[in-house]
DNA sequence: CTTAAAATTTAGATTTGTCTAAGTTTTATT
DNA sequence: AATAAAACTTAGACAAATCTAAATTTTAAG
């Protein structure tokens, strides 16, 4: 079944509002589409008569098991584009969202299946974000040392192994906590050492040996 | 400027038969765009209002300035797009098309650009047709017809214009496909057939209607 | 040069997605 | 529990792109 680029785009704020805040309002849906609550229960009542969303008014609404699964291939198409505009094209993370929020809508399921392929199935898009599977199955988050974090590619920390006392005095002073997002924005061979961006902050270099003890996950 | 994809398929129509015809009509334009003509007035008057066609009622419309550049735009898309899921995607050549009908509609123009380096700049999509380059501009590359190509000299397969899948079984039957090199070894006036000896085998026989839909490059 | 046929355009509807303004319903506050 | 505020929905309108049916203009045929 194909649906128009707006009914898409619905599908999907749902999708991430719900994950993010577990209940969907009109207003928040509207906020995030940059639309009128009026025009969200317009759509609201066209998505419950094609069976994507279960919708009672004035109840609250939620995706059904069919809109769930169109979000989520949107959203493989939108982090699948993003990989390959990053990895490939050599744009930063940071300009590429403009442009994917065009290219998830492209329809073909076989080009989204070959792209894939031809990224050789990546599981995080570059802002950390999992990247569903051509079944609409994401990937459980992994925790991954910063030693294999790909470079320019967002981790949020997760887990400190070595806890002395040493260790956590040098990540304070450093401004690493748990929940700290940052990003490699360099590495050097020739000791391992790490150059990392904290969001909002400025950047800072680590060692080998501190990089291998902290462990952050791909966003969300 | 952004422009609906509806105005550039009509504008990227209005190309193609100006192109192929000089004139076009709107009946023509409306069979090539699978509407009706009442629909193709209403939207000429529109392209009009935006400079993008000169147009005087019943006396016929050409693409301005403007349109021709916005034109070569889409076309340019469109066919490093195909060239893409070619090359990179391992896509045939025969079914690029429908896809490349909505990538052709993604509206940055940076990404175009960074995708033509990515494919090394590449001058003809996959059926043989020239792709513009950044400024619009095409190659000059020559194509003409087996009808046309002089006896004894090497032709390569660029294009075929009638890809029926007759035609497309016959061609394959006789082993001519895009990049054949072959020669004609001897042409009949009585019915215009050819002789032609395809590179490392043996010599065929096709007819004038056959020839006259196979288009080829002369060696470089 | 008339007139029928073909091509083109206009008039008026329809669909999709949006909007504003005016109701309803739910919720929060006193 | 009454009522004000917030949230949500409805009603009616509009723009874009399309359509059918009817009118107009051009062209072609006799």
């Amino acid at each position: 079944m194909k649906y128009s680029s707006s009914k898409e785009n619905y599908l999907k704020s749902i999708f991430h509002l719900q994950e993010e805040d577990g209940v969907v309002t009109t207003n928040a849906l509207a906020k995030s589409l940059d639309t009128r609550p009026a025009s969200v229960t317009d759509m609201l009542k066209k998505l419950k008569t094609q069976k994507l969303l279960l919708y009672e008014k004035y109840k609250g609404f939620k995706l059904s098991q069919e809109g769930r699964k169109v979000a989520l291939q949107i959203v493989r198409k939108h982090r699948l584009w993003e990989y390959f505009l990053v990895e490939k094209l050599n744009f930063g993370w940071e300009e590429v969202h403009v442009m994917a929020e065009e290219l998830e809508h492209i329809s073909s399921k076989k080009l989204v299946d070959r792209l894939d392929e031809f990224l050789d199935f990546p599981t995080a898009d570059p802002h950390g974000d999992p990247i569903p599977d051509s079944n609409g199955r994401i990937p459980a988050t992994k925790q991954i040392s910063l030693l294999e974090l790909r470079i320019n590619v967002m981790g949020v920390v997760s887990n400190i192994s070595d806890q002395s006392s040493e260790m956590l005095e040098l990540l304070k002073h450093k401004g690493i906590a748990l929940g700290t997002k940052l990003e490699i924005k360099k590495k050097f061979s020739f000791d391992n050492s790490l150059e990392l961006k904290i969001k909002n902050q400025l950047t800072i270099t680590i060692s080998e040996n501190v990089a291998k003890n902290v462990f952050v996950t791909h966003e969300e």
